[in-house]
DNA sequence: TTATTATTAGTAAAAGTTATCATTACTAAT
DNA sequence: ATTAGTAATGATAACTTTTACTAATAATAA
């Protein structure tokens, strides 16, 4: 038999770890500029499969939420994102900053849950101070 | 002095309204293929740039959690969604569905927050049967 | 009415993402 | 080691979604 597992190739790898390095969450064209610095022969079209199968295989999150491009976070643990509806930047949110949420499962009729999302956007301290 | 204010033209007045009919949430070219089964000549531009214009006057709701492809939602009033993983398809989850949840301003450090959205996955029913 | 200007239709362009394909390189079995 | 099989790559084209442009039109205040 031969694999049918995913193969860490350098360019996955390298895209894996410069992801996890940095603390912004950034697009694929962002990534992409990023390892063309030590892979300059590296692929546009390279980066956004594997963001997307790193994604699938639970190595990164993938940022849908906020506007119209994606966006990527090497932090996996589960936590929440603010957005700054002036700039467009996005933070972690604190753990302890939303609690107490309770989903009732037996209230959404028909669905089996898998995930949720929450999303905060307001002004940051920079655009607050800019205006 | 003349207006500053937004026109209520017959083309954003359909918009609206068609909106406010649908129980789904349509994107951008749903909503341009709805509209011009009553106005053939409108183009696509005006409906894309009429949603922008009316979820800036709080009459619709623009979502954008959800894949790479903008959706709009008629009712206004504060609820939030759920969306089937494998068929995309949005529906809207009960009131009662998410309760408790406390957002700790003080925790959220530099930012002013205007809102808050939830975004929940999961498999509705069809799908699942459909497996 | 008339003057002003927001809005429109039509179209082009931009932005973001996905698909294609010949070539390369990883992996497992010989 | 060598080979066979196949996943992945680089390069590029194509596609999808959204925005920008512009001359013509239409909504509104005076």
């Amino acid at each position: 038999m031969y694999a049918t597992d995913f193969r860490m190739t350098h360019q996955r790898r390298l895209i894996l770890e410069e992801l996890k390095k940095v603390k912004t969450h950034p697009t694929a064209d962002e990534i992409y500029v990023i390892v063309r610095k030590t892979m300059p022969r590296i692929s546009l079209g390279t980066v956004y499969r594997n963001l997307e199968i790193l994604s699938a295989m639970g190595l990164i999150i993938k940022i849908e939420g906020f506007g119209n491009q994606r966006r990527f976070d090497g932090n996996t643990n589960k936590h929440y994102h603010i957005r700054c509806i002036k700039c467009g930047k996005i933070d972690d949110l604190p753990e302890d900053a939303i609690t107490n949420i309770e989903v009732d499962h037996n209230k959404i009729k028909g669905y089996s849950i898998y995930n949720h999302e929450i999303q905060l956007s307001g002004i940051c301290e920079q655009c607050h101070n800019a205006k």
